[in-house]
DNA sequence: CGAGTGATTGACTTAGATCAATGACCGTGG
DNA sequence: CCACGGTCATTGATCTAAGTCAATCACTCG
């Protein structure tokens, strides 16, 4: 339900403690696809992509990840890694070893069992942005956000960041975000106030 | 990797075997918000969405899944569920019970191991799908599918469906993306051959 | 043999990206 | 304490890529 890739909550202190931290500089590579997976990461800090290199040196981004967000779960279950990780900024990353993880998530039902609901509830809310990504109109991409996103009321969304990264969410240039968000207000759909916006009517 | 869905290949028999079907007429509402959690689904066919509906009566769709495509797995860890599920077309479900589920992840742990992973490539997929979204110019996009979809060689790709398919796939409208395609061709960075595509060089 | 659907291409329109500029804030270093 | 550099918020002007409407042709199916 919460759009939140809400990261490590799963693991038990277990797993966490045995962690590995590391730190990059701009640019630096994390692994390269072939090598052997050591687990999977949680980056702490700055933002790590995961990108393709096909062969004749394009790359495609699979994923961008910043602080908060979890990196390659996959890898848990495969013995390589199948994609290039490279830090965009400086960043600080956690590793959590493969055998460890494995091994617990074996042990102890419960936490597999938690695992396998974040995994779960993960595959939701993705689906939920993509499935915004094909609205067309800017206009119903927001309003799409809004009803997913609204409080208990139905009626009061609380804005996480700032109108900038809301933007990237949806998919819109800032500047096209602040106009339909202005136009909406003026026809009365919705109010701004503060980090909160209220659904007043809907057309 | 692959972008498939790839659905139930992880259950064992012993789960396939108690799983129910059932028939859904075009409109009909499989369950709503609030009702107890049956368990997930799977669509065998046709097609069917998860709505979200606000107290004004306007409704988002949180997923439009087809046939092979499956349902509310996060269910599996909810004692309701969160949404409403209504047919679009006439559709078949088969529904995976909860408990039968839960209990046998829990009792092999190789099977939990496998829904794991099921879910974490599925994790990967729509990650990588949405970054797509995030990329603006249609030439782009075709590129990024391309790249990431690229077999061994990674130079060919096999088109699953048809153009139009695809087109979705993509966010593009069918037109903009034969456009995109002619274009690519014309100048010799793809080759279309029946369902495959070549990539030839790139710009 | 029509009906229905995909593939393709042309013409036209427009929503939203881009480029620009301004004002409000905010931390910070001297 | 204040000036300065950086980022966010906001709005205007312009441009274009992609959507929409439309028409044609090729196919498949009952």
């Amino acid at each position: 339900m919460t759009p939140a890739t809400s990261t490590t909550d799963w693991l038990p202190a277990a797993i966490r403690n045995v962690a590995i931290e590391r730190r990059l500089k701009s640019g630096q590579t994390l692994f390269h696809a072939g090598n052997r997976s050591l687990g999977f990461y949680e980056v702490v800090g700055g933002t790590v992509r995961l990108i393709r290199v096909d062969r004749s040196g394009r790359e495609a981004v699979l994923q961008t990840a910043v602080a908060g967000e979890t990196l390659a779960e996959a890898s848990l279950f495969s013995s390589v890694y199948h994609c290039d990780a490279v830090a965009l900024t400086e960043a600080v990353v956690r590793l959590y070893p493969k055998a460890a993880v494995l091994s617990e998530l074996q042990r102890d039902s419960e936490t597999g069992k938690a695992f396998a609901a974040m995994l779960a509830r993960q595959v939701m809310a993705l689906r939920t942005r993509l499935e915004r990504r094909n609205i067309y109109s800017a206009r119903d991409r927001i309003r799409h956000y809004l009803t997913v996103n609204a409080g208990a009321d139905g009626r009061t969304v609380a804005l996480t960041g700032t109108v900038k990264q809301l933007a990237a969410e949806l998919g819109l240039s800032h500047e096209a975000l602040y106009r339909v968000l202005a136009r909406m207000e003026a026809e009365g759909e919705i109010k701004k106030l503060g980090a909160t916006i209220k659904i007043k009517s809907m057309m």
